[in-house]
DNA sequence: CAAGAATTATGAACCC
DNA sequence: GGGTTCATAATTCTTG
């Protein structure tokens, strides 16, 4: 370590930096595993994707639909009733 | 079109719909799942952030730091693809 | 809610309903105008990559180029900001 | 010029190798000079958007609607009764 | 036209 | 809790 010379650090020093080393790098470690494993999924779920366009479905309106899913449909109901509200005030049928 | 909508449809069309019908779902189903393990993996990821904030270290640095680490690899890549390319534009090989 | 859609309204919501009718289409003709304008210099661009290519440029490293020229300063600020950020996370400031 | 010593360099190469140069700078240029208006617009844009969420829009449906917008009405139709399709084949009402 | 890069939009997180 | 920045998702554009 850069500040210690080997007679002059007491235990403490070197204890504190070396854990915080450690730690820093165990934490750096498990983060950029797991960021791995969710670059993993996403690729899976890109292949998934490709197999439905493959299959015939358009692919946009699935990630719509999926989208539409997560939500409450309460809250789908509001956004299509809304949506409806500003066509009209736009004059758009 | 994926599959058929009319209720006049005839066995076969009704078939299709059927099968489409089915694939739509193992398809949603598919990529719902794999989205719940990238959201608890996204989760982890938060939480071991959290540790390192609790254990004194500064979040934003540390994103940073991984981000970097990341985008190292690629930048060499980047400049190597560069000076090839500029070679070829140059017409010196 | 920004307006009104009974037919039924009163001088008043009907009032609003205008108002707001009219700021909204004021807002979405604004925004398609600017689109627009912005699709006109897109295009402005493709042509000079055109331009360029016919010259005999290649266009891929032109387009790095430009990039790169636009990354740079962003680039250094960031490491400033890392630096800066560190020091912090170490105690030294 | 790297390949040029003084005295053997044909007045041909250094007026293309200027002319080149030249043409590249103006490309560039001129590129980056339209980006910059590009950016400007979008900045405007942004703008617009802003004051519609202070005057009680929902920015999000305003989008969606200024894309519908860009689609033929056919095209909105078609896509409207997909999303029906799909939603009837996974039995979400 | 399919793959990949680049831009744009949405969603999450953090600070005030 | 609101607004602003940051991260991820999605669409669009480009190139082979």
């Amino acid at each position: 370590m850069a500040f210690d010379t080997a007679d002059q650090a007491t235990a403490d020093h070197a204890t504190t930096g070396n854990i915080a080393a450690d730690r820093l790098k165990s934490i750096v470690e498990r983060i950029e595993r797991l960021e791995e494993e969710r670059k993993a999924l996403a690729s899976d779920i890109k292949d998934i994707y490709s197999e439905a366009k493959s299959a015939g479905f358009d692919v946009k309106v699935l990630r719509q639909l999926i989208r539409m899913r997560k939500q409450e449909p309460a809250e789908v109901e509001e956004q299509e009733m809304l949506i409806d509200v500003y066509r009209r005030a736009l004059g758009m049928a």
